[in-house]
DNA sequence: ATCGATGCAAAAACTTTGCATCGGT
DNA sequence: ACCGATGCAAAGTTTTTGCATCGAT
């Protein structure tokens, strides 16, 4: 049987579960003998904001227009401990760049993507997980995690091919 | 004609199926009123004998050490036509990276990968088919494509890491 | 007072593009 | 002959790194 990792409940509707999650970043800060600082706190703070997949870029601009000045580097190194502590995960929409999304306290997503337009659509993902373990077991992996990406053609897009061809 | 050559990883039961494969980029092109050049009938050649997940400069190392001399812009302009013809995919394994494989005539197969050794174990993927129909029909999506990548700790890493704390 | 962290700019890694020339059709 | 394709080198993107200084513990 594969390893679960359980996590407090994380909600974005409820600003008291920010607390716990900065808790779990500074333990583990903490264990690697690194700070916590206020550069991390502000950046784990813009992260846990965001409900869908995110760009180091994207954060990094709305941090410079709400007045945290950080800089790219930082937002870097940062969002690396942060993947390491599963807050967030990449999420490998596009071979071009990383996309980031906070995955504690959520249960696990699969991501359908208009290939036209780039739209995002979340969809849960319980279903492969016997699958995902089976495959595991099988070849004597010890599961870290899986994500499942479908492409397709949005109904908006499709639409609007038709309009072009016309 | 470069296409006649063996290919044992490709051809399976059949080496016939290379010529068609030729054919289905060289009438691609065509219908693009693009030019099917000796460069794109050796890039395809040396993509066919890929058995695995492959790099844009893998490919090109491989062609200059065995004589034919492309340069990395054309490897780069041909791998893109030849996902847009459907003879291969881009996999997503690493947002640093694009890798590739064929998909064309085969089907189509997962990534189980470990995340300290780069390991890459693939598996067949037929059982995830119904649910990603159901997926792109409750969204209206029409489907283009899939991929499941798992990440996890191979057993040789698992060991390793054992040893390594003793 | 330690180290690790930060910011900046430079570098690195991968991919794309401009342009003169070549070559399929 | 036309017009897309090629090679080269330069430019573009995203991410990483070196180094002097700052700051958490």
């Amino acid at each position: 049987m594969v390893t679960t990792h359980s996590h407090p409940q994380y909600d974005g509707d409820d600003p008291l579960m920010l607390a716990p999650v900065c808790s779990i970043f500074r333990r583990f800060l903490h264990d690697q003998g690194l700070k916590f600082t206020s550069e991390r706190a502000h950046i784990l703070d813009t992260v846990l904001t965001k409900t869908e997949v995110f760009e180091a870029e994207q954060l990094l601009n709305e941090m410079r227009s709400s007045d945290q000045k950080v800089s790219k580097a930082t937002i870097y190194r940062t969002l690396k401990h942060l993947v390491e502590c599963q807050i967030i995960e990449e999420v490998l929409l596009d071979p071009r760049q990383t996309h980031y999304q906070t995955c504690i306290g959520r249960p696990p997503t699969g991501h359908l993507m208009c290939v036209e337009s780039g739209k995002i659509v979340e969809f849960p993902l319980e279903e492969i997980r016997e699958l995902v373990n089976r495959i595991c077991d099988e070849h004597g992996f010890q599961h870290v995690g899986h994500r499942l990406v479908i492409q397709g053609i949005s109904p908006e897009a499709a639409q609007q091919d038709r309009d072009e061809a016309s």
